[in-house]
DNA sequence: TTAATTTTTGACACCGGTATCATAAAATAT
DNA sequence: ATATTTTATGATACCGGTGTCAAAAATTAA
């Protein structure tokens, strides 16, 4: 029933290492050889037996992917493109969800890397921006790659000694160049009242989406104004509450438009736009951020952000691959800084005279 | 910097069978000796490893979840049911999302199963209704669960030879119950035409929902019009084209309520209500089905029927583990049938006159 | 108290691969 | 053609646990 690597070097006349230079693609095999085994593999339908190798190996031919993220949509996103690069590669896919309330978070994530000796981590925001997690990982030496908020500015420089400043295992989307350019497209709409409402304050893509916003304010000659910023958390319900803030009192700011930190807080300014029976994008302009399938799935459909995230944790898992093993992958393909790019739906309106 | 079994062994002043013995909850093992092992285990904070263990014993510490469904939130619910009582037995769990069309995922689903040589399976609709997965599957003769929409109906008969009607490693969703109790409430409002947007017609939910929505209206003198059932797919673009289809020509079938497949097909009726101007629930009443996040975050919010998936996937891995393991869990405390039960909130209202 | 039985424990051979290093074969130089 | 270098292959010792079976210790019976 089961095929071993024993079986496989019987029937191909060759010894069973030779087997394991084929199916691991080693170097100086040769190709009349090569093609013998593959060909008894394809006969005998061999698997290599997950477990031997893991224990064998210096490392397993698993990685990690450690997320502590609400999203749904986000989390199947950054596991699909983890797991289409795993499959490429040969690798097994750990998922670890955690929560940075738990206590045990950082003693459950070297638990795992221990006991199944992971080749690597993917760490998502915001877990990739925790510092305790950073060094803990660089004590125990294990190779990690991170997905941030930001720039992938000047690498050469980056070469910091600390984790911290390390960057060349990061991989970066742009979130201030895209609230830039989002804010732009509302101003460009005639809207001169514009209000953000943020996600978690902890999160450094709230602090580069805001960033942005600010600039390209800045760039335009509106003043920016700190009442107009509402401080919440990436959801839903921070959505209602905060579009519900900045409109109180009949909308006093005069306000023309809102930038939601994410889809989800744009849905609930949508939302709470309703209750106060303000249409949009008629009287007010919504935008989202992320363009999860959600941003088509309210009406009116959201003006966002598109974020490629399948894509992007795609390259994160190259990223990785390339530091893991003997850099199979070419480092030359792996895009490093990712910026989502407007997406104009039906939210978002010239601005009301 | 690693500590082996050996290093607990020797620390204990025991052979590491013993150690073996003591991690693995075997009987036959002294009271005392268990403390001074566990007390070494602790001390040197030893951490299994699984390569090693899924090698050498019988069958591997990890189990997979399948799975062939487009729904996040809903794939979110069982990995993370899944994984909380993995965590639990101190197993592994490995995902694995696949599409039905594509010609290999029968290939794919063995290949996975061989080389990580998996304890077991739980299988997710659609998947876990198709037989020649489940013929294969028994052919492996590897152990699985199944999630299923239906009853579980007279256990004892229904253990019949071939695998498809063996029940007794099926966790059930009682939609037909769910989609009856949803109907009812519709027609205690008032309403007497009640048309039913359907997602997958392949899908066994989709039968067992439809099948409840008839002996709803039976029961209730209520006269089943199959121009009223709309057969569409479990998505939003379904729901906006659904609602479309039936309230067309004005709403010339004069419906009041529509019972929507699941909460996303609900919200495309939502859409195209709007679209088409119809208040909601004023004029017309949606319901949706599974009570995901997203039923809350449409205006209005929605009336459905909440299913609990984490639960119930983690009552699937329960049963799985006491099938594989020497059944260290109760087969009592697992609950093998789930009904989904009415949530009522903004979407449905009296039926207008 | 000793024999018989039951319960605990340990020695050792695997599980199915990879890593190392020696050896054989092929390529190149002399 | 032979010596030398390079490249391809194989023998064998692990990796860190589990399973088997026999030995030792603890219980119970006689």
């Amino acid at each position: 029933m089961k095929v071993t690597i024993n079986d496989v070097a019987k029937h191909a006349g060759v010894s069973m290492k030779t087997v394991s230079r084929v199916i691991n693609k080693e170097p100086s095999v040769r190709k009349k050889t090569y093609d013998i085994v593959m060909q008894a593999v394809k006969e005998l339908n061999y698997q290599p037996n997950t477990a031997a190798r893991n224990l064998a190996g210096t490392s397993s031919f698993a990685i990690g992917l450690v997320y502590d993220n609400p999203n749904a949509y986000y989390i199947i996103d950054m596991q699909n493109g983890v797991l289409s690069r795993c499959k490429e590669e040969g690798y097994e896919l750990v998922i670890h969800p955690c929560s940075a309330s738990d206590p045990d978070m950082q003693q459950e994530i070297a638990t795992m890397i221990q006991r199944s000796r992971l080749a690597g981590l993917v760490l998502t925001p915001p877990l990739s921006e925790q510092k305790h997690i950073i060094q803990m990982l660089d004590d125990l030496g294990i190779t990690y790659v991170r997905l941030l908020s930001g720039q992938n500015n000047d690498p050469e420089k980056e070469q910091g000694s600390t984790a911290e400043h390390r960057h060349n295992n990061c991989i970066y989307v742009d979130d201030y160049a895209a609230a830039y350019e989002i804010t732009e497209h509302l101003i460009n709409l005639g809207h001169k009242t514009i209000a953000f409402a943020c996600g978690d304050a902890e999160h450094k893509s709230t602090t580069e989406r805001l960033a942005g916003y600010k600039q390209a304010l800045d760039d335009n000659q509106l003043e920016f104004n700190d009442a107009l910023v509402y401080g919440g958390t990436y959801s839903f319900e921070s959505g209602v509450e905060g579009a519900k803030a900045l409109l109180k009192n009949n909308n006093e700011s005069g306000i023309t438009a809102i930038l939601g930190g994410n889809d989800e807080i744009a849905a609930g300014a949508l939302f709470a736009s309703r209750l106060m029976n303000i249409a949009i994008p008629e009287q007010l302009s919504i935008s989202g951020f992320e363009d999860s399938p959600f941003s088509r799935q309210t009406w009116p459909k959201l003006t966002t952000a598109h974020q490629a995230n399948s894509v992007i944790s795609e390259h994160a898992a190259r990223l990785l691959f390339s530091k893991t093993r003997g850099s199979r992958s070419h480092d030359k393909d792996i895009i490093t800084t990712f910026t989502p790019s407007v997406v104009i739906r039906e939210s978002t309106g010239p601005a009301p005279k």
